[in-house]
DNA sequence: AACAATTTTCCACATTATGAATATTTTTTC
DNA sequence: GAAAAAATATTCATAATGTGGAAAATTGTT
């Protein structure tokens, strides 16, 4: 009857799906004894998984005892939905970009102590900077790990640091913590922040953050270009940008 | 270190919990490696668990191995989202109908083998039928509850029929199998239903149904009156407030 | 108020999930 | 391209957990 190899099973998980399930098929909130009878689970069995179902806040329990989905499968679908639709929300804005500045312009994630390329729109242009979507940089070497550091607080900052030593790739990179801290703190202040040429000799970067309903950052947008190019005219066109893609994701920014 | 009562938890249900939420910090999927550091699950034991719920499509793996939110979590998060959308939805519209039609409008989900009235609109008048939010009926002596069951199919009536027994509520009601198959499925086939003084004496009803993005029966809509006070020409404000109600629900009807 | 139905709790133990060890695969380094 | 390192995947003896039958408690029905 197993549909996968057994070992792969645990038993648990599997009930928990079976009255996951049973729930959903019910509109409004459904009782103990439907749910075992359901899912063919004793009904001790049943009601402690639901237990710590509502420990868990997967389900909820109304004051009949009767039982509903509970908000945190809601905050986890709403969270999925969000990241499947990031790229896509973000993209034309991002072809706009490109092709009114003529320039690369790339949509990052954090990941930790990185950030990932996610997403790019690349100019028609031989001479451009080339990101590859999948590729990770520290976040300290970019504009928008910066921004994204600056965010969130002094703090972090402090545990980045002590994690990763700060590793010079230029000899403009920000080694030293007095440095990193304070130029974060003023990319934060100005809403854009750049790097100049700190990943890589040569390259300059502009970027701004994208919010989302929640209020928490949700990605880093970019441009980059050849120093000798970059124009800090961009960064308004980046933070209209950022703000168009934010409020798609409803974000509403503090009055 | 435990919120709750001992008894209540279920060690794997908290360690899916923390993995889904470590999953969920991460936009991109996420290695093995870094969700055991972060629930401080041992590797081959979030392997397994991972598996498992992998199994149960709440996580997916990519072909490098990495983990993310899986597809059940959508679904799941979704209905509940829907649940607390359909009676917002529903309700300008039940509104619309009261006052152009005068008589009680209500909106009910099946609930196994009952509908539940989860909303109504009462018109300002002293004599209309009154209905209790919250109370349920059968499904074989209601407008909707027939159309449910006829939607459904021949053996869910044969089923319902073994397990009700088919109660008389009046001497109207539908008490044989071949009456009710013959009524529910010529609603179906009408594109709404009537309820002939079948649930009780004086009161006849006309039910519309409401569907979701995927097809399925979301509710029913019925208006309700005195039985000489009710009016064929109402089935299409009716059948045209149910479609409304759908498409707000993301259902597009087959070609 | 009595009775029925359902939910909740308890607990002995049957059964499962665990994690250390190992095997296999993938990634990194030279 | 090969070797080393790192990570993922699998195995299995057993420690520990989750189970379900019974009982107690609570809620609903008549």
């Amino acid at each position: 009857m197993k549909e996968t190899a057994d070992t792969t099973r645990i038993q648990v998980i599997d009930r928990v799906a079976a009255l996951l399930d049973a729930i959903a098929r019910y509109p409004e909130p459904v009782s103990l004894k439907i749910l075992s009878a359901e899912t063919g689970l004793h009904s001790s069995t049943a009601h402690r998984i639901l237990s710590s179902l509502i420990d868990n806040r997967f389900v909820e329990r109304d004051p009949a005892g009767r039982y509903r989905l509970g908000i945190r499968l809601l905050q986890l679908g709403v969270r999925l939905h969000r990241n499947i639709d990031l790229r896509s929300i973000a993209l034309p804005y991002m072809e706009k970009l490109r092709d009114k500045l003529n320039e690369s312009i790339n949509l990052t994630i954090r990941e930790g102590d990185v950030v990932v390329y996610i997403e790019k729109a690349t100019p028609n242009r031989m001479m451009h900077v080339q990101q590859i979507v999948g590729s990770r940089a520290p976040l300290h070497v970019t504009a928008v790990g910066k921004l994204m550091l600056g965010v969130a607080g002094e703090g972090e900052i402090h545990g980045y640091a002590q994690r990763t030593n700060l590793p010079a790739y230029t000899r403009n990179t920000l080694s030293n913590l007095p440095s990193l801290l304070e130029d974060c703190e003023a990319a934060v202040k100005r809403g854009y922040s750049l790097d100049n040429e700190e990943a890589e000799i040569d390259v300059g970067c502009i970027g701004v953050l994208i919010y989302d309903s929640t209020g928490s950052v949700a990605a880093g947008l970019s441009v980059s270009a050849p120093i000798e190019r970059r124009k800090m005219e961009w960064v308004k066109d980046l933070q209209e940008a950022g703000k168009a893609v934010s409020a798609q994701l409803g974000y509403h920014p503090p009055d």
